[in-house]
RNA sequence: GGGCCGUUAGCUCAGUUUGGUAGAGCAGCUGACUCUUAAUCAGCGGGCCGCAGGUUCGAGUCCUGCACGGCCCA
């Protein structure tokens, strides 16, 4: 608290102290049992609906002497409140214009009506003060900018910038919508460790923790992927999970180190079931949040209308660059191209090298959601090998909006694959590779038990949420995005 | 990791080019006003100019470093 803000701070303080205490500590008498808008929305079915209760933080005050008008404000709705010394008595009149502040949390009582303008509005017959707010608002007609406030303190961003309480209601609307879906397709709902012995699942560095009583390093989880696959496994054979994933990388627009996954299998699916599946899931959710297939994010409109495009790895390189895949499984070619686009490939291996020049010709792409498809394997331990081409798996990545918002594949399922391609992927590590998987031998203990061919898909629920809220930055779907802490 | 930009009143921002007493609007405080709604009218207060050094008679302004944040690149 800077020194100023305490000078407001004590003063409002005092005179609580001397005059409020006992309001401060009082509980309101007839609660709110509704939200704003839903009174709102009594008034318009019957105009003589009996007095409302309800309660919400005053955000203006407009003072007329004998009478007052302000507007308190919940997460998604205002009312207008019309306080008069004629209804409400010289003494309450008197106690409002001393003591209500713009900040405070007010209940009321009262009878609706509309104002001349036609806004609705209470007369307040009685009022407490539930809470007090210590500290001036932020500016009404700008709200609150400066992006560290805002997410520091996430409170007055949502308090006076109605449009960011907008996006995260929108939010959870979205992962409601998702849950009812696959609920009503028979998946089952699970939760699997975060706390792993092995970061596996995905190519990415994790946070290391210690558990004292095991005396054990721990990793924060990267994907809840072999867990989810061994639940298959046990039997369940539609599963998904919901939850925070660990990456210990840099943050951007599309990164946060802690961010949302949801992973689900499906027994006796293939990609191509799952490609499908995607179309009507993501179009459905366009519909549902955004009215229509056609979904403004920026610049772009962004076409959810199935089926979406689709892109083979290998094609739309060649397309790109003239060069097929022999050329770039050639690692002694592919470096010196990286190196021609101005890749600095040396601390890459050559799996990732190829990654990167694909990104690098894709730049801008995608717009549309699009499938990019059938992936080099070494890109891709996890995953089936392709049933026409061995140097490929039958995985896609969907791109919405130019960015990758999900990834899935026919789940390999060999025991003795599975065992080679982590093998791959140690030499990966040895080599410098601090993203390459490690080797989980109780997942391909599992696999040794039958795992049954079976297709899995990932799906970044902030990205996804940025694209359906027509947000630019990941730190503007999550409440409260990682910072560095102020010194 | 690299580059660029930002950090001034509770909030939104001027002021930095060209060094010379710190500015506005909103918010706050005092007063007037019984249909206002960015209410209006009259008056008043409010600043470690991100932090630490340096140059200078003198630094919000110029230089160096650091912190936090934003954007772009890797």
């Amino acid at each position: 608290m800077k020194p100023n803000d305490f000078v407001t701070v004590k003063g409002r303080l005092k005179r609580i102290n001397d005059v409020l205490t006992l309001e401060y500590d009082s509980r309101i008498e007839n609660a709110p049992s509704k939200k704003i808008s839903e009174i709102c929305n009594l008034f318009d079915i019957d105009p003589n609906y009996e007095p409302v209760s309800l309660a919400g933080r005053v955000i203006t005050i407009r003072d007329q002497g004998k009478a007052v008008f302000a507007h308190i404000k919940d997460a998604e709705s205002k009312i207008q409140i019309y306080v008069k010394i004629d209804v409400v008595g010289e003494e309450r009149f008197s106690f409002f214009k001393d003591f209500v502040d713009v900040g405070d949390i007010l209940g009321v009582k009262g009878k609706l009506f509309r104002t001349k303008t036609g806004e609705l509005t209470v007369e307040v017959e009685r009022f407490e003060i539930l809470a007090k707010c210590l500290h001036e608002l932020p500016e009404k007609w700008h709200g609150v900018k400066d992006p560290e406030v805002r997410y520091r303190q996430r409170y007055l961003d949502l308090i006076a910038n109605p449009d960011v309480a907008k996006i995260f209601i929108d939010r959870t609307r979205i992962i409601q919508k998702i849950r009812d879906y696959f609920n009503s397709m028979g998946f089952i709902e699970v939760e699997t460790p975060i706390l792993h012995q092995i970061a596996s699942g995905a190519s990415a560095k994790p946070f290391i923790t210690y558990h004292n009583a095991l005396d054990e390093q721990l990793y924060l989880r990267i994907a809840p992927e072999l867990f989810l696959k061994k639940l298959v496994v046990g039997g369940f054979n539609r599963v998904y999970e919901i939850g925070k994933n660990f990456r210990n990388e840099g943050i951007d627009i599309h990164h946060n180190p802690e961010f949302t996954m949801m992973e689900f299998y499906v027994a006796y699916w293939d990609y191509n079931d799952l490609m499908k599946f995607s179309e009507e899931l993501f179009s459905y959710l366009a519909k549902e949040i955004r009215g229509s297939y056609k979904v403004k994010f920026g610049d772009y409109e962004i076409d959810f209308t199935p089926p979406f495009r689709k892109v083979r790895y290998f094609d739309y390189l060649r397309e790109k660059t003239g060069k097929g895949k022999e050329f770039f499984l050639d690692e002694r070619k592919a470096r010196e191209f990286a190196r021609e686009l101005g890749i600095n490939e040396e601390r890459l291996t050559h799996p990732k090298v190829i990654d990167k020049i694909f990104d690098h010709v894709s730049e801008g792409d995608f717009i549309n959601p699009t499938f990019v498809i059938d992936f080099p394997k070494i890109l891709s331990p996890l995953a089936k090998t392709h049933r026409e081409d061995s140097d490929l798996v039958e995985r896609f990545e969907l791109f919405i909006a130019g960015f990758e918002v999900s990834n899935a594949y026919t789940e390999l399922n060999d025991p003795e694959e599975q065992n080679k391609r982590f093998d791959e992927q140690l030499k990966e590590r040895k080599m410098g590779d601090e993203e390459a998987q490690m080797k989980d031998d109780d997942f391909i203990t599992a696999l040794e038990y039958g795992l049954p061919p079976t297709a899995g898909q990932g799906i970044g629920i902030d990205r996804l949420v940025m694209i359906l809220t027509n947000s630019h930055s990941i730190r503007e779907v999550i409440l409260f995005p990682t910072l560095g802490s102020k010194k």
